[in-house]
RNA sequence: CGGAGCGUAGCUCAGCUUGGCUAGAGCGCUGCGUUCGGGACGCAGAGGUCGGAGGUUCAAAUCCUCUCGCUCCGACCA
């Protein structure tokens, strides 16, 4: 492709609505532009790499024996209702009504479609396992989207979706599809770690997600050098052990006007963080229940959800709080609260002489003893970890870092089916659900990761198996003896296979490099009179300082094996 | 949805506080010339409903009200 034909328009400022290194180079190197917040359209050249990733996908997907389908990104609001994921998705949902007042559903994701699709289909456990993807650009009204291409309300993704008549074929599958999860972000040059998580909305137990660890990530990461690696949502922290310092004492009520947080409370009663139990009213599925937390910790609703038992859990309204403690917010505590299920974190357990809330405004309770003045009928880790805390797995320190969200694979098991009735046959003739497992990679992320951990302040660096071109022929000069060795690299580069970018255009010599550097091509091979004199042209990879001098035969064979290699 | 900020040329921005003359700069773009190995220079040009609507005023990019859009922080989410 010659540059002159193509439309590549770099620009030298960063555009001033964007943050993150892959935002501001995305635009700058012209693959991409922005149609309103969360939309944008990809230009040739970043289309191209967005394809290359497609392919790559692609083969690996083959490779484990899923096969590619395409289903409709419109389908009906009723299939939503029966999962109850219209709820589950909430306002995420783009959703519109068509003009016979029937309610639809732009996909977000497809379990509801291909589950109904494998309903109506499958009826024996003689056509399972049954393995099936597609790549398609869905739809997700996000709260704020952000970070250029991280956070989209449209987005390419590949979703595959297995089916299977037992647990144990269930889990052979999701670790095949872990492993080609492995080759796929390998091949596409990243580096990534794969943290358990938590499900969400897809549901199910078993997950895990696969991160690009960099600053710009809107996700958490949790590792200890032994190898533990989960999500902020997910991750357990060992219990800090709590030395008695003193003897239990009696409890002792004390007068706290209008200290109703956690800070006001430390400087009134002169008490550090983590000498306090807070004491937080939720409501899991309709009913009320209390959260015991450290002061100084913060609840993880998620872990609470599952300690209760309940689907999902969230604050309680003032008037509900009121109602239950008999105290203004922020005064409420487990003494006296026998009406509500109580779930203690561990780290609550053992402490000694807390303070908490009196259940009567403006007053706490000093000496407050788990066991003896309050008995929780749960306790569990219900806290989110935090930096300082210790591996619960080898008691190493916990280090947090950022990352971006690549990949996920989950296990929902018979969650959708159960919903919509997919069932087959068994070898006994009966009915039995088909379990699930599901997973997913955002295209459109890779491609922003790859920029994102490989950049330098020249621009891009794209690795070679999802660069837009191969190789950039930068052609200085008019002359015809360059014009003829350009002709004859391109010719000969093209004929082998290989992807070349011409940069033909009259420009000086500084506007090309620059924009190679910018665009990152792997590959530079430069054509100047310098030189040819000796007979010679310029091979430089991106990554290198210096130029190699090659006779143009040796450059294209030299270009070859690189790219082979 | 709460908090903050920003909308002026294709892009990046100045001008607004304290209303006033033909609304500016750099980059990019067009033409001509000189130049040509890491974002050249000269000359001549094109390009603007100052986000939109309403209001105040002799007069509004500038002040007021409403509205739309964008960005960041938070909440929420994959």
């Amino acid at each position: 492709m010659k540059w002159s034909k193509a439309f590549i328009p770099t620009v030298k400022e960063d555009p001033s609505d964007a943050e993150v290194v892959s935002h501001k180079l995305m635009v700058r190197a012209g693959l991409m532009r922005k149609l309103a917040a969360g939309a944008y359209s990809y230009l040739p050249l970043g289309y191209r790499t967005l394809r290359k990733i497609e392919q790559i996908i692609r083969r690996e997907m083959e490779a484990v024996g899923a096969l590619e389908l395409h289903m409709p990104v419109i389908q009906p609001g009723e299939l939503w209702e029966r999962t109850g994921r219209l709820k589950a998705y909430g306002p995420v949902l783009m959703n519109f009504t068509d003009r016979h007042g029937r309610r639809v559903v732009l996909g977000p994701t497809h379990e509801e479609v291909i589950t109904t699709l494998v309903a109506d289909n499958i009826s024996s456990y003689k056509q399972l396992p049954l393995n099936l993807y597609q790549i398609q650009t869905k739809f997700r009204d996000e709260y704020r989207p952000r970070f250029g291409v991280l956070r989209t309300r449209e987005f390419l993704m590949k979703d595959a979706y297995s089916f299977h008549l037992t647990i144990e074929d269930l889990k052979v599958t999701y670790e095949k599809m872990y492993q080609a999860y492995c080759r796929i972000f390998d091949r596409c040059g990243l580096d990534y770690v794969i943290v358990e998580a938590e499900s969400g909305p897809i549901g199910g137990e078993s997950s895990h997600e696969f991160m690009v660890p960099t600053e710009a990530g809107e996700d958490t990461l949790v590792r200890c050098s032994c190898g533990y690696a989960a999500n902020l949502e997910r991750a357990t922290a060992a219990t800090p052990k709590t030395e008695p310092k003193e003897s239990p004492k009696d409890l002792r009520q004390v007068h706290t006007p209008g200290a109703t947080t956690i800070d006001e409370l430390t400087k009134m009663l002169n008490t550090p963080a983590e000498q306090l139990i807070k004491t937080l009213v939720l409501v899991g599925d309709g009913k009320p229940l209390a959260a015991l937390v450290r002061g100084d910790h913060e609840l993880n609703e998620a872990k609470l959800a599952h300690a209760a038992g309940v689907s999902n859990v969230q604050m309680a309204d003032a008037q509900t709080i009121e109602k239950l403690t008999g105290a203004a917010v922020g005064f409420a505590g487990p003494v006296g609260l026998s009406d509500l299920p109580i779930i203690a974190d561990k780290a609550v357990q053992g402490m000694v002489n807390a303070a908490t809330g009196a259940n009567k405004t403006d007053y706490h309770l000093l000496g407050v003893n788990p066991g003896r003045d309050f008995t929780p009928s749960t306790v569990a880790d219900i806290r989110l970890a935090a930096p300082g805390d210790r591996c619960a797995k080898c008691n190493g320190e916990l280090k947090f870092s950022k990352g971006i969200e690549v990949g996920h694979v989950f296990q929902p098991g018979a969650k959708y089916s159960d919903a919509l009735g997919a069932q087959v046959l068994n070898e006994k003739g009966k009915n039995q659900p088909v379990l699930m497992g599901t997973y997913g990679i955002g295209l459109n992320r890779i491609m922003a990761a790859a920029i994102e951990t490989r950049a330098d302040e020249q621009g891009i660096i794209w690795p070679m198996s999802i660069a837009p071109f191969q190789v950039i022929l930068v052609q200085l000069g008019q002359s015809d003896q360059v014009l003829a060795t350009a002709e004859k690299l391109y010719e000969d580069l093209t004929a082998r296979g290989c992807e070349v970018l011409w940069d033909d255009r009259d420009a000086r010599p500084g506007v090309k490099f620059n924009d190679a550097d910018l665009i990152g091509i792997p590959l530079r091979i430069t054509i100047g009179e310098k030189a040819l004199a000796k007979g010679n042209v310029e091979l430089k990879p991106r990554t290198e300082k210096q130029p190699q001098l090659l006779e143009p035969a040796a450059a294209v064979d030299t270009v070859m094996r690189l790219i082979n290699s």
